[in-house]
DNA sequence: TTTGACTCTATAGTATACTTTAGGGTTTAA
DNA sequence: TTAAACCCTAAAGTATACTATAGAGTCAAA
């Protein structure tokens, strides 16, 4: 697949796809004759993966290592890895806890701030998150 | 509180603080006698908000938006505010969906992959999240 | 065969969110 | 009273993550 092809699937710029591949979260692909990028299928399934982590909050450099998790003899034991995704399992279960506080005082604006008609009441996210 | 305090208070740098100022989304605070920003306790909470918010990947500007939810009868409307915490409760479900999803790759990595001493199997992040 | 759409590299520019520096005044404890 | 610790503004610098530009080659259809 070429660039512009990868690029319309996944929704993403091409010059963005060759800074991953610069940045190192997209392998180097192999080139066609005329030097053209050519993707393997799998370069879909890796970008929405990049793209999720990126909406939640992970930076490139974070996403590379979530990436990078492999348990291989030489490179990475077991134990590294469980260390690894225990840490970012707590970093996410951390984001999680703070959007349903952000969740539930907007629902709560949502729901009982606006109930009336005419409710003029101060409704701030801030006094929405108290109690 | 003067600038030093707050900033010990929610561990964020003196210098961020008055650029969270100069970009709105802390109020000028009053200033003392000799010209040192005088916060009042709210800014503590106001900034933990901001804090959360910014991990969960808004960004400043939205996250300016989101303290800046109120009804009033002059600026904004009920229908106005119910409009936007939609949108904003919208993006939020999908950022949950997001880190449930990785969320559970990880812990599928940290349960089965490296259930043995001596797996060697090759478990990636992408592998997880497949079936 | 030429023209419009595609690709390439290399490099410069931009937006966001800080972070540091420069140069100064203020407060407080020894 | 002086030195460390604090505060001020203004402006420059940095890191991250793109985004655009320049100048070139490739391909497919009219």
């Amino acid at each position: 697949m070429k660039i512009g092809q990868l690029a319309k699937n996944v929704d993403i710029d091409i010059q963005t796809l060759r800074y991953y591949e610069s940045q190192g979260l997209l392998n180097e692909p192999n080139r066609l004759e005329n030097g053209y990028r050519d993707y393997p299928i799998e370069s879909i399934q890796r970008l929405q993966f990049i793209k999720k982590a990126k909406l939640v909050g992970f930076t490139l450099k974070e996403i590379k290592e979530l990436l990078a998790i492999q348990v291989t003899k030489d490179e990475h034991t077991c134990q590294e890895v469980k260390n690894f995704t225990q840490v970012k399992l707590d970093e996410i279960n951390q984001k999680i806890n703070e959007l349903s506080e952000i969740k539930s005082a907007l629902q709560k604006i949502h729901t009982s701030c606006c109930g009336g008609n005419e409710t003029a009441a101060h409704c701030s996210i801030l006094q929405a998150l108290e109690n």
